[in-house]
RNA sequence: CGGCGUGUGGCUCAGUUUGGCAGAGCGCUGCGUUCGGGACGCAGAAGCCGCAGGUUCGAAUCCUGUCACGCCGACCA
């Protein structure tokens, strides 16, 4: 391929949208472009990248028995409506008439695809185990599309759903499921993945894991010991506290004028945070019923885990002068009874406490909940913090990362095949139900993931196996006869060797080819130029600047391919390295 | 859905306070000089100033409405 050809416009200045690197980088470098909120058209360069992606991910799929099927962009809400999805699901699924007026969806997932298509072909358990996959477009309408092609609303994902006879046999391929994404993030160059417990939300089932890129850019918390490698995703993160319980007293009432947060009341009693009752409210998004979170001063609540207690969606709450809540002044004690309250582990055993009074300018001192409250009750609800317990093994070592989810597995269960009614009879001629596991990556999710951890301050630097091209011929002065038929003859050369090459011929100056190139991000560089040619040489570079080389013309050709080889080679390295992981 | 902000050639942005010919740099086209990190000169093309309405002799600029986008939050396999 020649530079000149390929379309994309590559350009020097950062668009001012870019919070993320891989955002600018991508769009600077003619990857991509902008099509609509959360909408962008891939441009050759990147889908050349996408397309090795899905590749890698397919022959590990394939390696663990995987099929490949596809399933359709459009389905039937009826479909939806079987598994009760067509209805619980938020906004984030679009729904729309045909022209025959009934309902459809734009597949945001394909769980019931699934089962739909295996259905009557798996009604023995002879069939079992199986796995269906796809690579294939999905629409989500994202409240906030962000970081480009990092949260966009449609993209392209490989779904996989495995079916099994029982438990124990789920088990089984949810471990090689585990080892094979952990291959597949090896073999794309990023090494820097790492698996973390999550919330399973949605899709329901029990156990499920995250792959994490860890980056600043990241958009989830990740909570690291790194004492014990526990690992967890911040919304299903399990908090630990020790508190001080401190010393006994009677509770009193007191004045606190204008003290609307904790800081505020703590300042003005002199008193620690430490042993301070802090209320964070919410509203149930059925009936907007109030939902009082109480947690230590110092902690901030998890609103998964407080989602998950209350049992139903919530929403941070609008408290109007009407209300029952006396905004600034909530405590649990003489607590209003239109509302409800959970309080935190974080207030745990504690005997001296501040919290509001639920009285315009008042607080409660020496407040012992154990004493004072009638059937106390302790959750989990409250972040963990920078520094904090470790929940596995006890010691004082939590760290919190940001990170980028590119894949997760998911055990399912039942739930898909009960309730959209997928049977199978067991050699004892009894009627079952299969049990389900699921596995996704977001394939463009990955490609600007990947990015983001390998770039430079010119450009991208892809790691080869998901490189658009392995090696980037510039001919420097191609208005020079014999450094043209040298940089001809070698790209020639290469391609008659199978290699991905692109070659920039233009007439243009070194400058915007060198600037080029980096934003390209291709592995290998081959420079040839009048300089180079006067000693008979040609320049070889790596683009993450580790090898400079002047290799004579007559050799180029084959230290490419050896370093080709090498590059791949480092890479299969790590997929090697990885093997002993475990879950 | 809430808060804040932005809409002006393909891109980055001035100009809006105080109404008076539509601007710059990059990019694009042509010619020339250059040629190892986006060089220079000359000539050119390219704009419904987000959209609609209003005020005014006159609106990119003021007013009203609306749409789009971005950031933060909420939400999210």
């Amino acid at each position: 391929m020649k530079l000149a050809n390929l379309t994309g416009q590559r350009f020097k200045e950062r668009p001012a949208d870019c919070v993320v690197d891989s955002h600018a980088l991508m769009l600077r470098g003619g990857f991509m472009k902008y099509v609509g909120n959360g909408i962008y058209s891939e441009f050759p360069a990147l889908r050349r990248i996408t397309s090795k992606i899905e590749n890698i991910i397919r022959k590990e799929m394939n390696a663990i028995d995987g099929q490949e099927v596809l399933f359709p962009v459009v389905l039937p809400a009826s479909l939806w409506e079987e598994s009760g999805r067509y209805k619980s699901v938020g906004n984030e699924l679009v729904r729309f008439k045909d022209r025959n007026g009934s309902n459809h969806v734009l597949g945001m997932t394909h769980e019931e695809a699934a089962v739909q298509l295996v259905r009557e072909y798996a009604q023995s358990y002879t069939k079992y185990p199986f796995m269906i996959y796809q690579v294939q477009r999905k629409f989500r309408d994202e409240a906030r599309p962000r970081a480009g092609m990092i949260r966009v609303r449609e993209f392209t994902m490989k779904d996989a759903y495995s079916f099994h006879t029982s438990q124990e046999d789920l088990d089984k391929y949810y471990e090689l499921c585990f080892q094979a994404y952990n291959r597949i993030f090896q073999k794309a160059g990023v090494p820097q993945v790492i698996t973390v417990k999550s919330d399973s939300g949605m899709m329901g089932g029990s156990v499920s894991h995250e792959y994490m890129l860890l980056t600043p850019a990241g958009e989830d918390s990740i909570v690291i010991c790194d004492e014990c490698g526990y690992r967890s995703n911040m919304e299903a993160a399990e908090n630990k506290v020790i508190n001080n319980e401190g010393i006994e007293e009677e509770l009193k009432c007191v004045e606190t004028p204008g003290c609307k947060t904790i800081q505020d009341v703590c300042a003005f009693l002199k008193s620690d945070v430490l042993s301070s009752c802090k209320a964070v409210v919410y509203q149930k998004n059925s009936d907007d019923k109030f939902v009082v979170a109480f947690v230590r001063g110092d902690y901030e609540v998890n609103e998964t885990k407080l989602k998950n207690i209350v049992g139903e969606e919530i929403h941070t709450a609008v408290i109007t002068a009407d209300d029952c809540l006396n905004a600034g002044y909530i405590g649990p004690y003489n607590f209003p009874e239109e509302a409800q309250f959970y309080l935190d582990i974080s207030l745990k055993g504690i005997k001296s406490l501040v919290a509001g009074a639920n009285k315009e300018g008042y607080h409660y001192t020496g407040l012992n909940l154990e004493r004072d409250l009638e059937n106390v009750n302790y959750v989990d609800i409250s972040k963990v913090k920078e520094g904090g317990i470790c929940p596995c093994c006890g010691r004082q070592s939590i760290t919190i990362k940001r990170g980028i989810e590119v894949g997760n597995i998911f055990q399912l269960g039942t739930k898909y095949t009960k309730t959209m009614d997928m049977r199978y009879t067991d050699e004892n001629g009894k009627t079952n139900y299969p049990v389900m596991g699921c596995y996704g990556i977001g394939i463009g999710r990955l490609a600007a993931s990947i990015c983001e951890e390998c770039h430079d301050e010119y450009g991208p630097v892809w790691p080869i196996t998901i490189a658009p091209w392995e090696v980037h011929i510039c001919c420097l002065r191609a208005d020079d006869e014999e450094t043209k038929k040298t940089a001809d003859g070698l790209y020639n050369s290469l391609l008659n060797d199978g290699i991905e090459v692109i070659y920039d011929d233009r007439k243009t100056r070194p400058g915007e080819m060198f600037s080029d190139a980096d934003l390209i991000g291709v592995p290998i560089r081959v420079i040839v130029s009048p300089r180079n040619l006067k000693e008979s040489c040609v320049e070889i570079t790596t683009r993450d600047k580790s090898i400079k080389e002047m290799v004579p013309v007559e050799k180029a050709a084959g230290y490419i391919k050896d370093l080709r080889l090498k590059l791949f080679a480092e890479i299969e390295s790590h997929v090697e390295a990885y093997k002993q992981e475990t879950m």
